[in-house]
DNA sequence: ATCGGAATGAGAATCATTGTCAAGTCGAGC
DNA sequence: GCTCGACTTGACAATGATTCTCATTCCGAT
């Protein structure tokens, strides 16, 4: 709707130390805790950036959000299409899943209650075999 | 398991307010907001009491809690069974809608990927009939 | 190389939530 | 009805994530 698409989004140095950040990790990650691992890999990017960032790259359909069941935000980088996910509380180990039922029930739910312009969250916490 | 029944909560007048100022409103609301209605309706409860009696009665299973999308914690007067929330982002009318179906996926999807422990939050969120 | 606008960063500011601890309240037993 | 100890409360400080401010810096088209 409002994407314009020529939302510009310039690659700086910052912006690219927070992208491979995410890359490298593979798992999802506060902004605080990106903030750590770039401080500690000699890239210095300032906690405000690494927000400016993580939120514009979750705007621009680049980076999934959610948020961890303490209620942080995090980020992770993740396939295109849409997905959830079931995320070990412990290690934060992540497996992206598809229901393609529980879409077609969520849309159902909603049309059934004279809903319209319907999205929906669904994440799965769990412990996983390792831990 | 960890649940000894007696947990034993007792029943005070700042309790009871919040109990019964979550059950007249119908909607989610935020503990600030909660406090706001009862400061204005005279009774005179202190902030950290409402978020201990909210957090109390959501451990109860007495409210449902869940974070709205900027992320602030929410707490409604909901019925006993394991529900999910269809919820209009404008007026925040909210129904109450059950899957069963849901349910058997989540937990189905947790094993294949040897997770114990399960828990799920789904939210819907959409823009109600009349809105 | 230059210029304008976008991006950065250091720190302050904000805001929800939690912790602290002395004072108040409940209710079982006398 | 009165007492005592345990549970609760509340005013305020403390925390912690996120956002804001604004002077400085960087990007990239000209």
């Amino acid at each position: 709707m409002t994407n314009t698409d020529d939302s510009a989004l310039r690659p700086t140095r910052q912006r690219r130390a927070v992208v491979a950040a995410l890359q490298e990790c593979g798992e999802f990650r506060s902004a605080q805790e990106i903030h750590e691992v770039l401080r500690a890999a000699g890239d210095n990017v300032g906690l405000s950036t690494v927000y400016r960032a993580l939120q514009a790259l979750a705007d621009a359909g680049q980076v999934d959000m959610l948020r961890s069941e303490a209620g942080e935000a995090v980020y992770r980088h993740c396939s295109d299409s849409h997905h959830h996910h079931l995320v070990c509380r412990t290690c934060g180990r992540t497996v992206e899943v598809e229901g393609p039922a529980v879409e077609t029930w969520t849309r159902a739910v909603a049309d059934e209650h004279g809903f319209t312009d319907v999205s929906h969250t669904l994440e799965i916490f769990g412990t996983c075999a390792s831990c």
